[in-house]
DNA sequence: CATCAACTATACCTTTCAGGTATGGTTTCA
DNA sequence: TGAAACCATACCTGAAAGGTATAGTTGATG
């Protein structure tokens, strides 16, 4: 498979007709044909319903049509993009992030960064804390904002704060009608969703040891692959999620409490290679310590008293 | 440009080495080379400084190796959704939907047709309510759910409800402070913040005629890509921003208010390809009417009376 | 129902280009 | 400085993309 197949079959879905996506591609029918015939041949799997005029597409083909548009365009993207940062000699800094860093100062440091280094390019990538590791090591991402520690030695971690956690909660439950903080005990034998399922070690695995060290027992646990996914079931009632204060913010139909355990902490973590000296780094740094120094309610609200 | 170049790209910036990445590729050394001069040629822009041992990708090939390794990604999954669907005889039902519908009964009608008809595959695609049109005439989606009428007699809509619409504000903002609904004469001098940029019309003209035609002026108008982006700004104190009332579950840390002009309403608006008879469009249009008739809350608090 | 135009598939041929081997040029390290 | 490792260039081969010609299929029309 590759790229022109795709252009080939967009062409013929499209068109509904060979002879006419073959003058649109500048190409004789027979080899657009062919050509279809060796994608459908490597998939296993028909696409087209030849035996109809105009021909229609298999229900597979109709996937397979919208998946491919959508894949061109990220490649044009991708090319544009590519020449953007070769051609205007701007600098890149890539930042891997967690998703529920985007409610905790990230947005804020970006547009610091923005007005601060003009000529940077800035390109924000969402990824798991694991898989910041070999993203750092690999050079594809500068920097990276975590909440899980690590142990290699190729990759640098500083701990910025450490996070409170709040429990998300379905409304109208008997703990959402608390007012004060909950306890970690109080959850025993509630409906539990984690997230990420995968890959692991993960979040997952903190709020589940959380529980552990304090004997807590839920009644059931659900795994799901995104806090999205997550809140989604708690607002639907189907469970109760633990997850970090600030990702409050990324949904207001479900109640959140506040856990008052010393421990019920989730640290946000930034993550660089060992020994990496660039000044965009320095920049970044400072520009958390100066957001960091103005203190600010979002900052206060979370998190325990800051670090020196 | 093609795949293969991508998957070559990728190697030898994994590896930093020409050699041992075409090792791993099963090719011989010098072809590896001449692609990625060939890909360098094509972009216009050095990707590898060659210069260096091991060798060291530019910030464009750094950017360029993250991106090519998510097409890849992306290129395999739909291989893999590809033959799902194909093998096992899966049914596809695609819909597209503007962002602002996911809150307001989306999940819950997904959930109901994949306990309705096990068999589907369910796609779902955002997409702007003018991008549903032409999708829906390609094949690309089978059910588009908008907020923009059109008049093209190939696609059949239905408006499905009245939605109420809301203020977004910034927290401890005067506005803010009433706690009773709106009007829309409240918002003059206000900075407005609409959503969809481009394509137009969108539901950002919808906004601006709705003022236009009370003849109210805002301060100043800034126009966003998304309503995510829309919101986060209002969050950031940066203006205000008028959204379909289910939308208000997008984000907790601003403050809604509803708008009490009666003709301060957003349709939901439900397309199909005319003609269309399908099973699945069938249950579709079932299972909204069974959610509408249990009235439920959202319903009820979002939305004009239901029309019969 | 038969015919015909439009369209897709198959057969065979030509051209292009991907990949190979051999060798030259460059970088790094002892 | 020399040698090893590694990347680039030159030239060759064969695989595959694309071409023309023709056979087979569909659907509309009389």
């Amino acid at each position: 498979m590759d790229l022109r197949q795709l252009r080939y079959f967009a062409a013929v879905a499209r068109e509904r007709n060979f002879t006419r996506a073959a003058q649109i591609l500048n190409i004789a029918q027979p080899p657009l044909s062919r050509q279809i015939q060796l994608l459908e041949e490597e998939l296993g799997v028909a696409l087209i319903i030849r035996s109809s005029r105009p021909i229609r597409l298999t229900d597979a083909g109709r996937l397979f049509y919208e998946q491919a548009l959508q894949v061109l365009g990220r490649v044009d993207q991708m090319k544009d993009a590519t020449r953007r940062v070769g051609a205007n000699r701007n600098r890149l800094l890539s930042i891997g992030f967690v998703a529920s860093t985007l409610y905790g100062g990230l947005p804020l440091l970006v547009r610091k960064l923005r007005q601060n280094a003009p000529e940077l390019d800035i390109q924000l990538l969402e990824m798991l804390s694991i898989q910041q590791i070999p993203a750092l090591k690999e050079g594809r991402i500068d920097i990276g904002f975590g909440r899980l520690l690590h142990n290699d030695p190729n990759v640098t971690s500083t701990v910025l704060r450490e996070e409170r956690l709040v429990t998300a909660l379905p409304r109208d439950t008997a703990l959402a009608r608390e007012t004060g903080p909950l306890t970690l005990a109080d959850l025993t034998g509630q409906k539990l969703i984690v997230y990420p399922k995968e890959p692991r070690p993960s979040y997952a695995d903190q709020v589940l040891a959380l529980l552990q060290d304090r004997l807590v027992q839920p009644a059931e646990v659900l795994e799901v692959r995104e806090i999205q996914t997550a809140l989604g079931l708690v607002a639907a009632e189907s469970g109760i999620c633990i997850i970090p204060s600030s990702a409050r913010q990324m949904r207001s139909d479900v109640e959140y409490r506040l856990i008052g355990d010393p421990e019920a902490l989730s640290p946000v973590i930034l993550n660089h290679r060992a020994g990496d000296n660039s000044r965009y780094l320095g920049l970044v740094r400072k520009l958390i310590g100066d957001m960091y120094a103005e203190n600010p309610a979002w900052l206060e609200a979370n998190n325990l008293p800051r670090r020196p």
